[in-house]
DNA sequence: GAAATTTGACCGAC
DNA sequence: GTCGGTCAAATTTC
């Protein structure tokens, strides 16, 4: 909260940026028939949202990001929405974790004073993705509970080596109840296991990301004093190099082209929540696509949760075969650059994907960011 | 047999 | 008193 001002000013660009990337997409989705329309009408709201929010920005000043509305109508869809559910829990949960995320007492020990964030993630149920995920982490359900006014059970999850490691990192995994297709994602707490420094080396650049370029933004309450990193940097990260990584093993066999969707799959060591399963799994959902999603697509509020818009398998295909939603994100890629930076062996494996595969342009998407030292 | 999941019970916050 | 979150025994899966 320190530096607030270069905080917003990056904020401000993502948002353009990210609106400029979604027309990038849009435009591509217009000129493939097969593309369907909910797709589009998906870039489209979340172009407008984009710029709604970055015409707030500037109207608004600094320091408001985190309490920018998108217009209604507009969201795509927004960090609370279910109107069936009147005081839904979710949506008090959600509320809960936005207020919970701006008035954080860093003094306290309490569970609500552990750094929470929550992820929207919708994805197609035709997809037919299934099984693969992993976000990294090894999470052992705890427990399920029917949540007052929600239809979906909520899974609790916590990481496996808590008992070894005392690995407090728990998430939670939400259907919505509006579109079984979307899936709330709450993560508290911050990996603290071997694993988690295995196989993210942000531990490392986390402590470089906490500079000029953490620019996870999108989670401004998320002020962590001795986190190595945001939570969710390193899950993107993570996620990324994976996707990355299998990517490639795409490319060697030479199946890169078509892109499937059911070749993007991920090493599975990840429960799979069985009220999930049958659609796909949660896991899979938060790790493997939002990972690859522009991590402001869209969130809002500008604050605990963002929203992962997964289009229609064609356009999954697209995204992930090809182009834009690779550079979709400069925080992402920012990090990711970081990380390449500091790790030079399965990122930059990945990078070698993504740079030379998709149609990047680096001009704008780091130079503007300024992120990359 | 070990590990993971399920599920009812318990506890704390509101 | 209600509800969300966690515990732990029972059950299932590998």
């Amino acid at each position: 909260m320190a530096n607030m001002g270069d905080w917003e000013q990056k904020n401000l660009v993502e948002e353009l940026t990210l609106g400029m990337e979604l027309a990038k997409q849009l435009q591509i989705h217009l000129n493939v028939s097969s593309s369907p329309r909910e797709t589009r009408e998906m870039l489209l709201q979340g172009i407008l949202t984009s710029y709604e929010k970055a015409l707030s920005m500037l109207n608004l000043g600094a320091g408001l990001v985190g309490e920018l509305h998108p217009v209604g109508g507009i969201t795509i869809r927004n960090s609370e929405s279910p109107p069936s559910r009147s005081g839904s829990p979710r949506s008090e949960d959600s509320d809960r974790d936005t207020r919970d995320q701006r008035h954080i007492d860093y003094g306290s020990s309490s569970r609500k004073s552990m750094p929470r964030w929550t992820k929207k993630v919708r994805v197609n149920p035709g997809m037919g993705l299934e099984g693969p995920l992993d976000d990294g982490f090894s999470w052992r359900k705890y427990g399920q509970k029917a949540i007052l006014g929600a239809k979906y059970p909520r899974g609790y999850y916590r990481c496996t080596h808590r008992n070894v490691q005392g690995c407090l990192a728990t998430k939670q995994v939400q259907r919505s109840d509006e579109d079984p297709t979307i899936f709330e994602i709450t993560y508290r707490g911050r990996h603290t296991c071997t694993q988690a420094s295995n196989s993210l080396p942000l531990s490392q650049l986390g402590s470089e990301n906490q500079g000029p370029t953490t620019n996870i933004t999108i989670e401004p309450q998320q002020n962590q004093p001795h986190q190595e990193n945001n939570p969710h940097t390193q899950e993107l990260l993570l996620n990324f190099r994976r996707g990355l990584k299998v990517i490639t093993e795409e490319l060697d066999s030479g199946g890169q082209q078509s892109f499937p969707a059911d070749t993007f799959q991920f090493p599975s060591t990840s429960t799979v929540e069985p009220e999930n399963s049958s659609l796909f799994a949660p896991s899979m959902v938060e790790n493997n696509f939002v990972g690859s999603f522009p991590p402001s697509f869209i969130n809002p509020s500008g604050s605990a949760t963002n929203y992962y818009s997964v289009s229609p398998n064609d356009q999954i295909q697209h995204s992930f075969a090809g182009n834009k939603n690779f550079q979709s994100s400069e925080s992402e890629l920012t990090d990711i650059i970081s990380a390449a930076a500091s790790t030079t062996t399965s990122l930059t494996v990945g990078l070698d994907f993504p740079f030379g595969n998709v149609d990047i342009d680096p001009s704008f998407t780091f130079d503007n960011s300024g992120f990359l030292s």
